[in-house]
DNA sequence: CTGTTAGCGCTTTCAA
DNA sequence: TTGAAAGCGCTAACAG
């Protein structure tokens, strides 16, 4: 008994072809454009498929092609803020390129990594995108693999793999020029939990923009972790102990909420006695917030779409290319750092 | 050449049986455990699977067994925040039963949707997932595709789909008497766009329990967009007007944030001289605001893993079903409504 | 127990 | 211009 939808057998190229009178060779030949078919022939072939509303088996095409027209993104972790931009950009990419994508989900398992890597590969995709959810290194999948892979967000850490990455070290530099553009001297950071990457490097890039400036932070650093409640906390402390800081760098949109609620909470206006920036330019949270939070952007989708263009690159038969690469960030402004007028 | 990666045409059984010293019938056997097979003949074969790391081709198995073992998730939109989860859950569900999910993202657009419709088909997936971003209904697919069809969170016009969506009316109903059994009887609703089923149904359940209760909602419902500012504003307005409001029910967690800081603003302190109920229960912004926030969770991780089942037992020939399913909520309290002892 | 044979649905020579 | 035949990688009859 068929599935219940009304469903049947699906029609396949035979069918087409007896009802068109023709063999199945050239059914074939006709559907796919080929120049050596009669037009009538090719009218009735077109005619028949029509009909019975043929599609092509994919599979079998792919059988013969030695390629499948697919690709794997096998993520660690959906839930992350950072996957979802990525994944956009890369199923965009894709789907214009008539590639359709095998969606993994590890739940941040390296067994279960392991199972859909298999998985992926029995299912012969041509190519391989491993999305991580921090920017922290993260195992490769080795060197012997039968498909070109290119990893996303979290770099491989092996450095013959091709790894793309934001540039958080530019990003931290970046923040920090803008607010000393601004006018700002006496700037303090708020972060994160400090074992992060991102934490480290938004830091380092701070810090290189500050000595240039002949400037020092104001305070220690304050990590923890990424919360809007730790933002309230430590720039309560921060502003306690050092009521000069004119402008905290936070290592996160949330973090920078908490700072505003804060700054609030005693009373100091936001620019004009206080200049807060974001990180990640979170649009859920930036554009919400009173005011509206200057921000980075680390241009995640675009680094979907890159990643999907090396993939398709290796399966044309050019070199995926290997290690590192930040690729560069964004610095957008909103009434927090500078008084809309 | 082969690709750089160190590739190389992908082995196969033959490969296997070959570097076996057997037939390529008997390899297959093996490999699959079938029982009519010497166990020395079969360690042998395994070895040499082992050694040239053979992964079969499910493409040519199921060309073979007639089903693919993919099923396809059809998104109208990646952006959402309710697509997330229902993608974990039904990824989840199909990781754990070996079947892998192509995604697909129409981006809003009916035409795109047609093409990755097509080619879903010419994939062959034994099953569909409709993943809509409101819960208005949307356009069927239609009755005559070859695999089954499940409709999630955006059910479908036609009755004689399956839909399976969250029950915003009995989420409404839930939120309002839950602040009636916190003791209030002044209850006002700010919601979002008015055009969205999601506020309608809301709404709908929320007057259910108020008139239940010998009710009625404090001035007129407030409808404009699904932000925080409208949050602030309108609640602004409506604590204005009718100072007497001791709970506000809002449409979203997001309208609910907007409504905290203005309590703040106004002095009014929550939970006790105003209780206040998002909905989604969006755990960044419901965990993250002072007070945290009661809300209204849809359950939606566990709406996509029904979904993920329903196409399974559609493919084992279960009927699917069909008609719009309500899937239920639950109300998760926290200090918005609630002082904390 | 093992190997031979016949396909799954399709594309691609190569004759007719 | 058309069709017969081979074969992509695999499994499922059947003979041996």
């Amino acid at each position: 008994m068929p599935p219940s939808e009304g469903a049947m057998r699906a029609t396949t190229l035979n069918d087409v072809a007896r009802r068109a009178g023709v063999s199945i060779a050239t059914a074939s030949k006709a559907l796919n454009g080929r120049d050596d078919v009669a037009a009538a022939t090719r009218a009735r072939v077109l005619a028949a498929a029509q009909e019975l509303s043929f599609t092509p088996n994919e599979m079998a095409r792919g059988l013969l092609a030695g390629r499948t027209g697919t690709v794997g993104l096998l993520t660690s972790d959906l839930e992350g803020r950072f996957m979802l931009p990525i994944l956009m950009g890369a199923e965009d990419a894709f789907g214009a390129g008539q590639i359709n994508v095998f969606l993994c989900d590890a739940r941040g398992d390296a067994i279960r990594e392991q199972h859909h890597l298999k998985a992926l590969l029995s299912r012969r995709v041509d190519g391989i995108i491993v999305v991580g959810r921090q920017t922290d290194p993260r195992p490769s999948l080795g060197q012997d693999l039968p498909v070109p892979v290119v990893y996303a967000y979290a770099p491989s850490d092996d450095e013959r793999d091709l790894s793309l990455t934001p540039d958080n070290y530019a990003g931290g530099r970046m923040a920090v020029e803008h607010l000393i553009a601004c006018g700002r001297t006496r700037i303090a950071h708020v972060s994160g939990d400090p074992s992060y990457a991102a934490a480290q490097d938004r830091l380092a890039g701070a810090r290189s923009a500050l000595s240039a400036a002949g400037l020092e932070l104001v305070g220690d650093p304050m990590f923890s972790e990424w919360s809007e409640h730790w933002g309230r906390d430590s720039s309560a402390m921060l502003l306690a102990r050092h009521p000069e800081i004119d402008a905290i760098f936070c290592g996160s949109d949330q973090l920078a909420r908490g700072v505003l609620d804060t700054a609030r909470d005693l009373g100091r206006n936001v620019p004009d006695d206080l200049a807060v920036m974001g990180y990640d330019n979170w649009e859920l949270l930036a554009t919400n917030s009173r005011p509206q939070l200057t921000s980075i952007d680390a241009n995640l989708q675009q680094l979907g779409r890159h990643a999907a263009q090396r993939v398709f690159d290796a399966i044309d038969g050019v070199d995926v290319g290997e290690g590192v690469h930040h690729l560069p960030v964004r610095l957008v402004i909103r009434g927090s750092t500078i008084a809309r007028r």
